[in-house]
DNA sequence: GGGCGTCGGTAAGCGCGCTCACAGACAGGC
DNA sequence: GCCTGTCTGTGAGCGCGCTTACCGACGCCC
């Protein structure tokens, strides 16, 4: 089933269809919990979710990327994570935990499914499976941010653009033109990389001169990951 | 029940009692645990567990202090966690994920129960309260990292040293002489600000003539939180 | 008491990467 | 076409904090 598809199906499991949490759950189930989550959709540029509303709900998103981001009280802004369709994110609020200072924002024009508290708590974690899962998604998040963290401190700013270039385009399979595609611009990824603008459009054109990734507008593509991983060092 | 007692206790029991994740486990569960948690010691310097011996079990620590470190290729290490007493470590294998290149060194000489990955699948999962407490745990040390990463990108070092003595004291009951006490030496807390040991001696020089924290060897006493967090900013 | 290891204090030097300040390139709208 | 806004490219300057290199102070063990 392909995308678009999927928009205009009117069945009400299309909320659940698709989301690796949900991948061992009958359809019985997936029933009673989509109709606990009602569709919506979000303007490219507008705030899905900011730390002045306290929005206590859960929200898998069908449609879009959303970037999901910090910012500094003197304004710089340090993203900790790019939200891929087909993944739950605003989890905190599963464990008792409030959205922490993180703002939600939409990178395009995206579709998401809405669960409320209530019956996130009863939903979700009712179930030992989907309970398992949650779990498991928190630990593999917690183990990449520790990750990011000791990058942060220990790399140098060329290492963490080929880290987070590789993190990047990681599972994109390489389309016409040899080599994987990362979709961003220079500030995008530089929110990433916990550096500036400035350095990275640098740094991206030395990678270019050495010719392990091609520029272009939005875009970078990927050519040589060996080197690239050299770079990144570990 | 003070420590020394539950040192000497024969109680079976004893690797369960004290621990927030258990507490509201009755007895008799308690005991199919407490057979699959063998007791164990660490000498003072020696390493728990490291990214070499893919341990595979879950620790509970009944006494003195666990160092969770990271090192960089260069050798400089990042602390990420202070394990006190009566709380588990190691949670990454519950999740099915690697302990991720981290290093757990005890401070003190250590005692701590074990238990095996098979275990752990069994008696914690299967529990849903002790699986919510532990999903509630990842989601606290989730939100915890992701404050400690945007602080390592966006504060400067006098700001990280505020802020980690800030978190070190908080629930440390003031003892005689007035302040909290902070345990460490400059180099332990310079692991975990991320800096260097020199310019946090350079730094808590100054936090010290400005009177909010007053220095002993190995020994920082709190005096004037306010202050401190308005050095901290946020 | 003497010796030694850890801890704390201090200073000079310098390099990475941020800030600030432009300017050209590309894309889309009208 | 032209205008506008975003994106990219480039350079000068400089400051924070790391590095390197000591040395004195304290505490513990013999």
């Amino acid at each position: 089933m392909d995308i678009q598809h999927a928009v205009d199906n009117p069945n009400r499991l299309w909320c659940m269809t698709e989301v690796d949490i949900f991948r061992d759950i009958d359809a019985a189930e997936m029933d009673a919990m989509a109709q606990a989550a009602p569709r919506k959709e979000f303007k490219r540029g507008s705030l899905v979710y900011s730390p002045h509303q306290r929005v206590e709900t859960l929200f898998i998103l069908k449609q879009g990327r959303i970037r999901i981001f910090r910012v500094s009280p003197d304004g710089r802004t340090l993203t900790t994570a790019i939200v891929e369709p087909g993944t739950i994110f605003g989890e905190m609020v599963i464990v008792g935990q409030q959205m922490h200072d993180s703002f939600a924002e939409a990178m395009e024009d995206v579709v998401v499914c809405v669960m409320t508290k209530a019956d996130v708590q009863t939903l979700l974690l009712g179930d030992q499976r989907i309970a398992a899962r949650i779990s498991e998604t928190l630990g593999r998040r917690l183990g990449a941010l520790e990750q990011r963290l000791s990058d942060a401190v220990f790399k140098s700013v060329p290492q963490r653009l080929a880290t987070t270039l590789l993190t990047l385009s990681e599972g994109q399979p390489a389309p016409l033109g040899r080599g994987q595609h990362v979709n961003l611009t220079h500030e995008q990824l530089a929110a990433l990389a916990a550096t500036s603008r400035e350095t990275t459009t640098k740094v991206l054109g030395e990678f270019a001169d050495l010719g392990v990734i091609s520029l272009g507008r939005g875009r970078i593509a990927v050519i040589d990951r060996q080197r690239l991983e050299a770079i990144r060092g570990d």
